[in-house]
DNA sequence: TCAAAAGTGTTCACTGTACACCCATGG
DNA sequence: CCATGGGTGTACAGTGAACACTTTTGA
C-alpha cells in the first residue's frame, strides 16, 4: 500500500453502538440518551462511543456498561449485530458504528442509577425519532432478539435468579410482541426441563396470591447452547 | 469533538470482505484468491477491498463481483455478515472488515471467468486455511447461510432460471450439511407451492434419463418474503 | 363478594421423519 | 442386463394452538 493510499483509507472514525435491553419483571425497555454536543446536539440517541485504534469495540461496550448503568460484570450478554457503514451517517466524517445489542435484568437501583448518568428507558414499543440511522439499529436489534428468543434460552439474562412463570411468560411476549397462551407457555417451559423450582414463593405482601419462584439450570442450558439450536417458539 | 480526538479516532482503515458462495448444480463452492501483495503475500484470502471513505461498502462489494466474476448484476444476492473488528487483524493498522456474502448461479463460463482472474473455487467443506480472521468470515458466513437456507428460499439464487429437483435438493443437502430424504424433500417444496412445471425437461444427452425442471415462483416468493420467515428444513 | 393473578389437561391439525419399490435409459 | 438416477405414498410421533375453570387472597 502506498503512502498515498495509507492517507486515503486511514481515514475512517469506529464507534460501537449499544442497544441496551433492560427487562423490569413487567416491562422490557431500551435505553436512550438526549445528546449533549454537536452534532445534533438535543437529538436521542441509543448509547455510543468513539473506539481508539488500538482498543477493541468489546472493550467499548464493557465501558459504555459501566458508564451508563453502572454495571461492570464481564457476563453480561453482549453480541454484535452488524456494522452500519452508511456514508453520509455523520457529518463529521466517515464513522463506522458497529452495533451491539446486551441484556440486563433491571432492579429499581439500576434503572435510577442510569437515569441519574441522564439515561432514559423507553418501552420495547414506544421508541421515540433518534438521531443518525440510530433507529434502523434498534430495528435490527429487535429482530435479533425476537429470533434469538425463540432459538435460545437468551431470556434468562433478562430475569432475575430467581423468577416466577408469569415474569418470564411476560418477557416473551414482550420480545415476542404477541400474546401467549399461559398453558402452552407452561407446558412448553416444563418440557424444556431448563428451570428448577427453587421451592421459595413470592413474598405474600407484594401480589394478592403468592407464586412458586423458579430459577434456570445452568447445567441444561450449557449443554443445550452446545448442541446448538432448540426451545422454539 | 476536538482536533486531537478526530486525528486520533480517523484513523482506520475500512474494508468490505466478501464471502462468495456458487453453485454449479453439484458442488458448493467459495471463491478465494492468493494474495499477491503484502501483508501476507502468497496467502489466501476472500475477496477484500478497502472502501475510501466516500464510498459505500456496497458498492465495493459490486466492484468485488464485476473484478472478480465479471458479473455486473445488481440482482446479486448480497447480505452483510458483521463487522470483523479485532485489534490486530492487520498489520498496517487497524483495519475494519464489514463481510458480506453473496450467491451466485455457476456456469462453467462464470467458473472459468473466476480463474482467469486468480480465483480459486474451493469446495464449502474444504476450505483451506486462509489469512488474517478470513476461515472465521467463512465459519460465520456458513451458519447464516445454513439459517437462511432454512427459513427463506434464497437457495433459488444459486440455481440456474430452469432447475431439476434433484439439483435444489443436492443444493440443500451441501448447504445445510446433511442427507435429505428425496420423499420427504419433494413433498415439502412441492407443498411451498414456491416452484412451477415448465414443462421442459432436461436434456436426454446429458442424463441417463430425462427430468423435468421446474423454476421458482417469483410472485408467491415476494409474498413469503414480506410476511416473515417461512420455509422450514 | 369481587377483582386479580396462579395454576391446571385435553383435543385436533399439522409437520417432520422413516421407509422401499418401479421406471426409463444408456452403456 | 445392469447401473444410474427419476419419480412416487403411507404411517407414526411430536409439536403448536385453541380452549375454561378452580383456587387463593387482598381490597
Amino acid at each position: 500500500m502506498t503512502p498515498q493510499e495509507k492517507e486515503l483509507y486511514f481515514n475512517v472514525a469506529l464507534c460501537s453502538g449499544l442497544v441496551l435491553f433492560g427487562f423490569d419483571g413487567e416491562e422490557l425497555k431500551i435505553l436512550i440518551y438526549r445528546k449533549k454536543d454537536d452534532p445534533y446536539r438535543g437529538a436521542l440517541t441509543i448509547p455510543s462511543k468513539y473506539v481508539a485504534p488500538d482498543t477493541s469495540n468489546e472493550c467499548v461496550v464493557q465501558t459504555m456498561l459501566k458508564e451508563n448503568i453502572g454495571i461492570d460484570d464481564k457476563n453480561i450478554y453482549v453480541e454484535q449485530l452488524k456494522a452500519f457503514v452508511k456514508v453520509f451517517r455523520n457529518p463529521l466524517g466517515r464513522v463506522v458504528n458497529v452495533a451491539y445489542y446486551a441484556l440486563v435484568k433491571l432492579t429499581p437501583e439500576i434503572e435510577k442509577e442510569a437515569e441519574k448518568r441522564n439515561g432514559l428507558w423507553v418501552k420495547y414499543n414506544e421508541i421515540p425519532d433518534l438521531a443518525f440511522d440510530h433507529n434502523e439499529i434498534i430495528s435490527y436489534a429487535k429482530e435479533r432478539v425476537k429470533r434469538r428468543v425463540k432459538r435460545r434460552p437468551i431470556g434468562f439474562h433478562l430475569l432475575p435468579k430467581e423468577f416466577t412463570i408469569a415474569q418470564l411468560q411476560s418477557l416473551y411476549e414482550k420480545a415476542l410482541d404477541r400474546e401467549l397462551d399461559k398453558r402452552n407457555f407452561r407446558k412448553k417451559i416444563f418440557n424444556s426441563n431448563l428451570i428448577i423450582e427453587t421451592g421459595n414463593t413470592t413474598d405474600p405482601k407484594e401480589y394478592r396470591k403468592v407464586a412458586k419462584l423458579y430459577r434456570f439450570d445452568e447445567e441444561k442450558f450449557e449443554k443445550l447452547s452446545l448442541k446448538g439450536y432448540d426451545f422454539l417458539f
